[in-house]
RNA sequence: GCGGGUGUGGCCGAGCGGUCAAUGGCAGCAGACUGUAAAUCUGCCGGGCAAUGCCCUACGGUGGUUCAAAUCCAUCCGCCCGCACCA
């Protein structure tokens, strides 16, 4: 279907890298070679949960695994776990979720629209919803399907084992999630299934009940669950430690410079597209002095935001935190804020919870006293001080390092 | 159904009836330092007030005891845990 398609060791490279566990290689390049001959694209299936349509940087790297698949010319289904979200993968804590609306759920599917095709190829991208099949199951056929699993099997997961070791409940019903994701690539009759090292497992089910069920066993791939800003837990949003797909590029450039110079090697691997030996390249220059971690960190920087908004975008970002953030200057462009005039003077504190430089009166008080206000440039740690109020009037006020306004008065 | 426990500020979590806007940790904010929004250190961290103080709101809800309650009692609600019941 695609011309001019590499060839399959490129292929197996390029979808190779990054990849924790790969059940297995060789099937993979047996059905990339047969694909290939009979001229039909792979289906790779990735299943979300239908009630996070946050997704970051972490999430990013399974994408941009899909995105390779689709540079070579397969088929992604994006999977919104509407069913499988009823039961929540038992991965510890809460195990049954609140039910979503319907409407909650296309509303969810149109944010994961919006955020997965600043990589992916909408003409190559299937979504699809999986409560489509399993909620049209019958009783019947849910047993008919369980009974293809075996409980020994189920234990094999460490946390059902750990639990049932250490006399915790486990609840039916979250024996049904593996099982219903199975059945999902049944569905799909998918080629290929990703998804983070946590979902080896279940990857694993589905690659046994397709091989039960008489259709050839999906491929397994896992990736690596990323670490987040800090380095040290995964990235997720409850942590706040990472770093929003659809963050605005000066923030995410910024969030990325303040990854450590040790992580940043995880980053180029998992969230760029710069090959393997290219990143032991660059890691090498920098540890012989060749080239200043700084240096290679606003590369990275460059390199990840582009790849969610795009090159100018990137490069603009890159300015501001070089004027904001290294200089410790006042960026080109400083939103603007209109505030009702007065013909006397207003208290500084009023004006910055006015222009939303500040929550609180006290909270503005506060942030004069410890110095974190500046009016045109100079220090005001008075919290007394006013401020010219006439119409025509304006001001530039600094919040802390970062956060500025112009303040006019109309 | 019986018995026990628990419910505190964004989160976790202390809290002799007064001195509690409430210890501590996390998160957050500011300052210093730095190649960085990292690390570290320091300070702040409910709200209102021309204010070294006064006032308001807050410790699951509602009543009550008391000069005084987050702290005691009653009751209701939520959560947790034992036990029992289960045609």
């Amino acid at each position: 279907m695609v011309e001019g398609r590499p060839a399959i060791r490129e292929q197996m490279d390029l979808l190779l890298k990054g990849c924790v566990d790969v059940v297995r290689p060789e099937d993979l390049e047996t059905r990339l070679l047969a694909a290939q001959r009979e001229k039909r694209p792979l289906t790779v299936k990735v299943g979300f949960d239908p009630s996070a349509p946050d997704l970051h940087l972490g999430h990013a790297v399974v994408i941009r695994k899909m995105r390779h698949f689709q540079q070579l010319g397969h088929r992604v289904v994006f999977l919104i776990g509407d069913f499988t979200g009823m039961i929540g993968d038992p991965t510890g804590k809460k195990a049954t979720r609140p039910q979503l609306t319907r409407e909650q759920v296309a509303a969810n599917a149109e944010t994961y629209k919006r955020q997965i095709f600043k990589l992916l190829d909408p003409r190559a991208t299937v979504i699809d919803f999986n409560a489509r099949w399993l909620g049209a199951l019958t009783s019947e056929e849910w047993i008919r399907l369980t009974a293809r699993v075996t409980l020994a099997q189920m234990l094999e997961r460490d946390d059902f084992a750990k639990r049932l070791a250490a006399g915790e409940a486990i609840s039916l019903h979250e024996l049904l999630y593996p099982v219903a994701q199975a059945y999902d690539s049944v569905a799909l009759k998918a080629d290929v299934e990703l998804g983070g090292t946590d979902q080896l497992f279940n990857l694993l089910v589905g690659r046994d009940l397709m091989g039960k069920l008489g259709l050839p066993p999906q491929i397994v791939m896992t990736l690596p669950l990323l670490e987040g800003l800090d380095g040290v837990e995964k990235m997720s949003k409850s942590l706040g430690n990472y770093v929003a797909v659809e963050d605005a590029p000066e923030e995410m450039f910024g969030k990325l410079m303040s990854v450590s110079d040790a992580l940043m090697w995880r980053y180029w691997t998992l969230c760029t597209d710069l090959a393997p030996a290219q990143v032991e390249a660059l890691k090498k220059a920098v540890a012989n002095g060749e080239r200043h971690p700084m240096d290679v960190k606003f590369e990275l920087a460059r390199t990840i935001t582009a790849d969610f908004h795009d090159a100018s975008a990137a490069a603009a970002a890159e300015a501001h935190f070089r004027t904001v953030h290294q200089k410790r200057e006042v960026p080109d462009e400083v939103a603007e804020v209109v505030l009702p005039a007065s013909p006397e003077p207003l208290p500084v504190v009023k004006v910055l919870v006015m222009a939303a430089l500040a929550p609180s009166n006290a909270e503005a008080r506060r942030l004069l006293q410890q110095g974190g206000v500046k009016l045109a440039g100079e220090t005001v740690r008075d919290p007394f001080a006013t401020l010219d109020a006439r119409a025509g009037s304006a001001h530039l006020a600094q919040v802390g390092k970062r956060r500025f306004a112009r303040i006019r008065f109309s």
